[in-house]
DNA sequence: CGAAAAATTGATCGACATCAATCTGTGTGG
DNA sequence: CCACACAGATTGATGTCGATCAATTTTTCG
């Protein structure tokens, strides 16, 4: 059985956290900090969150796992856009016109925490710093993510694992010793480029002593930024 | 003298319509139609509008020219990240922390106009509609941009050339003739290749009908995406 | 165990990078 | 007004990185 690469994310450190607290979702108990009471959506890996033109029900935070976000172009092409990580948010482009706008597909056995948006509009427009926390939640999203496939494929491939690593530590998980949670072709999508480009290229930092690399385990040694 | 690329957007158009008129920014004059009344911006070719890291105090639409905004990474090399035609909103992930995350440079002679922050923040406290029109407007620049820098380099310089077509075409301005505002080597550093590469393609694209090209001015004919 | 998917490795080829030279247009100063 | 300078753009020759084709090997899972 695949196991998911990833353990559970903290409600501190996810995104979506002002936001769920505001809208009561996470009960303060004594003893043991903080725990959700709202709903959860567990996802076999290859099952989908939601598909791109579907109406929209909900935002989703990741809280275990892995997903990919994939726009499915005219001709019917899969591109892999994004790599979604515990404290990850999703769906927030259909907030507007409750329209989903790509795939999202477990990579891995997956854990999604759901916030229904009707339940967000309604205390919006009672609660005033709810207003604040999501303008802020949007904003945040709105920048820029580094894009992933420019430069050379060392370049690309460094820069993919790094960035996976510095996400997953962000979270409080572990970000030196992980796992990629994706086949290489995947990768390669992603990267735009080939299977075994992606192949030879790990394997290469693996001999430079770069990583350590073992099927989809990664272990950072010495992997730097560039070149 | 270098003159703007584009016409003036009519302010129906712009991603920033239903915010500045919520604001009051936009006074309706009966006989003349539309007529804003905020703050403008002009900017000289090269000119910053605003720098990465920067206090951030407002938000800005692009009303006429054409700007590109820079990410500027580690090493100090700047990558072109997109391309800013009229009616598009610029600063908004400074909305949160109230820090530009980006350089956004003018490419041609442009004019912006500003809204400032702090009158946003103001009146969404006190107007509950601008709350609604702000999270719709952040939910929608969430959305995905199509990836440029993929595929071959026939498909990027065409992606990119059909991409600015059909964003003026969607402001109301001319989108089968019009001027790609900026040199080859920006077109270059935006699609991640060579100035070479950037200007054999077009050229080729000339030699086969499929555009008509003068220096920077472009006139579509037969251009499709993809291959 | 055996079948299927994923990953690795090798050999060859082609698209794009690189190096180099020339051309074109635009603004400047004599 | 013309000549010059300079930036931008084009064009050619050559090299190289990554794509492609092909064959195993390894891992996963029924």
């Amino acid at each position: 059985m695949t196991t998911p690469s990833t353990g559970t994310i903290a409600c501190r450190s996810c995104d979506l956290y002002e936001v769920c607290r505001l809208c009561g979702m996470i009960a303060l108990s004594e003893q043991r900090g903080l725990q959700r009471t709202g709903a959860l959506r567990t996802l076999k890996p290859g099952t989908r969150l939601y598909r791109a033109g579907e109406p929209a029900h909900s935002l989703f935070a990741v809280r275990q796992g892995m997903l990919k976000t994939v726009d499915v172009g005219t001709d019917g092409e899969e591109r892999i856009v994004s790599v979604n990580t515990p404290g990850d948010m999703l769906g927030m482009e259909a907030f507007g016109n409750r329209i989903y706008a790509q795939d999202v597909v477990a990579l891995q056995p997956t854990v999604c925490c759901e916030l229904p948006l009707s339940m967000l509009s309604e205390q919006y427009s009672r609660v005033r710093e709810l207003a604040a926390a999501l303008i802020n939640l949007l904003s945040r999203a709105s920048a820029p993510r580094p894009m992933l496939a420019r430069g050379s494929i060392r370049e690309r491939v460094a820069g993919f694992i790094l960035d996976l690593g510095a996400r997953l530590e962000q979270r409080g998980l572990n970000g030196r010793q992980f796992s990629l949670g994706m086949t290489r072709q995947e990768i390669a999508n992603l990267l735009d480029t080939r299977i075994e480009t992606v192949s030879r290229t790990i394997q290469k930092l693996g001999r430079e002593r770069a990583i350590d690399i073992v099927g989809q385990k990664v272990t950072l040694r010495s992997l730097k930024p560039a070149a």
